[in-house]
DNA sequence: TTTTTAATGACAATGCGTTATCATTAGTGC
DNA sequence: GCACTAATGATAACGCATTGTCATTAAAAA
């Protein structure tokens, strides 16, 4: 039977209020403000659970550790901040992505990463 | 002193006669086949060597461990087989990506990984 | 409220890529 | 060929993200 804890509401409630994919340790700080003896494990078991059950997919970088969005989303890409560090999503994808595919090869899916200032940060 | 070991004139000719970007211990394997004594701690000391001289430059893939490829070419993206592992170069990129940045944001780069089957796991 | 047992938290343990250590080997200049 | 010393190979050690262990806690059912 699936209980309703504390610790997973409040790791759910983190990932309503924020837009962007999050890394386990930034899910970690951010439900220890309502949970604050949360603890790492819990997190990773909640996280796998999430994914099990749809309600968040895991987003993979390059060179860096793994991070979790909701699930469900519309098909968007990821912009990622060079200077405060934090990533943005994009809506819509490039349309002329099957010509790059070498003939014979099946293109399955597809993954697009921005690198640059962010708003704030090129504005400053 | 630079001294020009069997090892490095291995590894070298290795990424001469490849296209594609290796991973550490795909470079192990393929040299030890001139080298067969070759040790890993080698590879990554030659790789960061040449990485240092920009001989090689190393490829970040999504969920998977630093890979490494011959610097200065045209630019291009990567193909990466979901079967077999391997990943192969696509030529050209998107025409349209400065569409998908959001207003005020300042983009410096971008990377964009194909998943998919190659002509030989998809042909099979 | 009491019972049951899934979930938690603290921390040990794992896995994997990468780096450090160090005695030994082998380029390089003489 | 000889001396010098950078580079090697074997392996231990490290860093880090992730998972396992287990006594304890607290949802949910009775």
């Amino acid at each position: 039977m699936q209980r309703n804890t504390i610790q997973r509401k409040a790791i759910q409630q983190v990932f309503d209020d924020c837009e962007h994919p999050l890394s386990p340790k930034e899910v970690l700080h951010k439900a220890q403000i309502t949970v604050p003896n949360l603890g790492l494990a819990t997190v990773y078991r909640t996280l796998n659970g999430f994914i099990d059950e749809g309600i968040l997919t895991s987003v993979d970088v390059p060179g860096e550790a793994q991070r979790y969005e909701r699930a469900g989303k519309h098909h968007h890409h990821h912009f990622n901040c060079r200077l405060c560090g934090r990533m943005f999503e994009m809506e819509g994808c490039p349309d002329d992505l099957a010509a790059l595919v070498p003939k014979g090869f099946h293109m399955e899916d597809h993954e697009l990463y921005i690198y640059g200032h962010c708003k704030q940060c090129a504005g400053a």
